[in-house]
Order: structure tokens, then sequence, then C-alpha cells
DNA sequence: GGTTTACACTAGCGCTTGCTTGGTTGACCT
DNA sequence: AGGTCAACCAAGCAAGCGCTAGTGTAAACC
């Protein structure tokens, strides 16, 4: 059995799990179900994953591995100003949201099916998320660019940026950056918007 | 069998069985559970609903025609400036939250367990809310309190605040009315936020 | 050439699920 | 006294569940 989602392989098998889990949830989704779509029978199903629990797991730990270097490297590659940090840091919450939906969806609704050692273990990578939010947040509070309690503003932005789950279409005419700068600009004094960046048409 | 919730029995069982779902989800929770919770035998829990799905559809009913009252009182009795119905519409939502918080975290989690007929009529319920919202906030952009695409920042909005059921906690020392104010203080431009009401300390 | 490894198969065990059936109880009405 | 009805119960059915055991096979390695 695979154990690290390294395998190739199993990295696939995740990525097929987390559109099943989104469909029709975790408990509804069957291990049968799960191997059909693999196109493998359900018994092979348990020489990839230890049991049903752990792909769940499997699905959470890749899609929030991915979130975070991405806003690693997108904090790396901006300016090195409050607003540009905060706009890289929506921008890169919403890419990721789009590009690995399914894994953050499953992570968002079906957080609560994990196991209590899965959750302890995913709680660190998660809270090293929202640690890179935070601190984005009180440089921005610090600048003055925003005002209010450290804690209530960053699950505020956290709060909206990730309902758009439930009603973001990727396929309609917003795109991450349009959704971005406009948070952004709702949460900053008008006068301190920056100009949109210049690969906005 | 009874078909409305106009039964007191049936709102009492209700009610139990919104806490049982917020504890376990809707899948894991069992008939068995739920009647043992209800302190009957599982066949009994027939005769107050049609199946498994009635009771989940009962519960999300029951908080969305709540807060939609809420709301609307909360509307007709404070003063009529974008400041306060915004102000009143954020805290009623984060009242609703508090007093029929079970209720609410079903409908957030749960709602795609719905069979399409239940989703179909509580879409209209739960449309009627936000259409409230929207009034409130069309009102707050023409008044220029706030800026902005109306359709994302009623989204936004209403994404900080439904997110609150996952972090809030009624115990601790911020009471909606705080978070109400503050959400509201960070939206608007910073000169144009109204001296809290003369309730808070 | 023999052994190991990765991946897949078939068959099915033991248990739980939502729901049904047929019948009982006790409060209330006429 | 006889009837009604909501509320409940004991028992169990058919289906589906996660998972295991044991086996086959083709490629990779020594």
């Amino acid at each position: 059995m695979n154990v690290v989602n390294e395998s190739p392989r199993r990295k696939e098998l995740t990525r097929l799990a987390a559109q099943l889990f989104v469909q029709e949830g975790f408990d509804r989704t069957t291990v049968r179900m799960l191997a059909q779509e693999m196109g493998i029978k359900s018994g092979s199903l348990f020489h990839h994953f230890r049991d049903k629990q752990e792909i769940l797991a499997a699905v959470i730990e890749e899609g929030t591995e991915n979130a975070l270097q991405i806003a690693r490297s997108a904090l790396a590659s901006c300016d090195n100003t409050p607003q540009a940090r905060l706009h890289a840091m929506a921008r890169a919450h919403l890419e990721t949201l789009l590009t690995d939906r399914n894994a953050h969806v499953v992570a968002l609704y079906e957080w609560r099916r994990l196991d209590p050692d899965a959750r302890d273990h995913l709680s660190h990578l998660r809270d090293a998320y929202e640690a890179l939010w935070e601190q984005v947040i009180d440089e921005a509070l610090a600048a003055g660019l925003i005002q209010g309690d450290r804690f209530l503003v960053s699950r505020f932005v956290m709060g909206a940026l990730n309902w758009t789950v439930r009603w973001y279409d990727p396929e309609g005419p917003r795109k991450p950056e349009d959704l971005a700068r406009e948070l952004i600009g709702m949460i900053t004094s008008p006068r301190a918007v920056p100009a949109a960046p210049s690969t906005i048409v």
C-alpha cells in the first residue's frame, strides 16, 4: 500500500475521489463508487489507501498543500506594500479555489468527517495557511489601510473568500483577479485603493 | 402523519433533529439515533415524518422562516437610514445564527442532501431572505455609503456573515451587536460610519 | 532463472441502514 | 358504552455498507 501522496497513481486516484466527494458527499460516496470511477474493483482500492478515511485525508492534504504553496509564491513575487500583499493573497486564494476547487470544497464541507488523528495533522497545515493571512492583515492594519479588530477582520475576509465556492462560476465573466480587486476595494478606504495591476485591460 | 410544522410535538422533534444533524451530519445520523434522542422507537418516527428527508426539510424550513421573520421585524423597527438598515440586517442575521444556530448550520452544510422537490421549495424561502439583503445593500450603494458591484458586495457580506457559524463562540466576549458593527465599519468609508447605538457601553 | 513488487481480481463476511407491518395504548368525544 | 385517533412499540425485511482473504499476473530486480 502506498503511504505518501508522491505516487502518481495515488495522486490521480485522489483527484478522482475529490470529484466524487463533491458530487455526492463523503458519506454517500461508497468505496464501490470510488472504485468504479477509478476503473478498478472495490477491493483493489485498499491497495492504495488503508481505508476510506485515508482517501478523505489525502484529498484535503493535497488541496491545502497546494494552497499554501501558491500563497507563498504569490507573496514572494509581489510588491512589498501592504496593498499589493493583501491583493496577492486574495488573488492566490481565489485562484486556488478555481484550480483545486474540488479539494477545497471537500475540505470546507467534509472536515468534520476526518478522524481525530487526521484532523490534528491537517489543522497544522491549515493553521500555517491562515497565519499567512493574519500576517498580511496585520501589516495592512499597521499601515492604516484597513481599520478594525485583527481577529474579526481576518475572519470576515476569509469568510467572504471561502464563501465564493458556493456561488462563483469559473465560466462567468468575472475572473479571480476581479473578485480580489473588488474585495480589497470594499474593505480598504476608497482613497487608499491602488490602481489595478497593469495586466488588467 | 403530521404534514405541517404546526404540531408542537413535531416542532420539538425537529429541534432535536437539528441538534443531532449538527453533531453528526445528516448522513451519519441514523433514524435509530434520532428516535433515541426523541425518547421513542425508530418505527414511531415515521408517524411524524414521511421519511428521513422530510426531517431535514423541516429543520431547514423552520430555521429559514425564523430568519426571514426576524430580519423583517428588524428592518421595520430601525431608523430609516441606509446605515441603520444595514446594521439592523447584519445584527438580525447574527442573532438568528445564535438563537437558531443548529437549524442554520444544517441549512448551510446539508443543503445538498435535500431532494430536488424540497430544495425547490426551500430555495424560494431563501431567495426571499437574500432579496432583503440585496435591497438594503442597494440603498447603501445609492447613498454612497459603500462602493462596488452590487452582486459582489452582497455575496461578500453574506459570506462573511454566514462564515461566522464556523468560528463564532456565543459564550465569548463578543456579542452579535459587536460583530455587526465591526463588519459594517469594515465595508463602509470610515467617515461615514455612524456612532454605535446607545445600548453599547 | 528465480524472487520480489505493484496492482488487480473474485467472493463474501458481518453488520447497519431506512423503512414497513401489524398491533397496542390511553386520552378524548358523543 | 362505544368509537376515534394520535402516538407509540416490537419485529423484521431487503438492500447496501466497509473491508478482508486469498489468488493471479506482468514487469522489475538480483
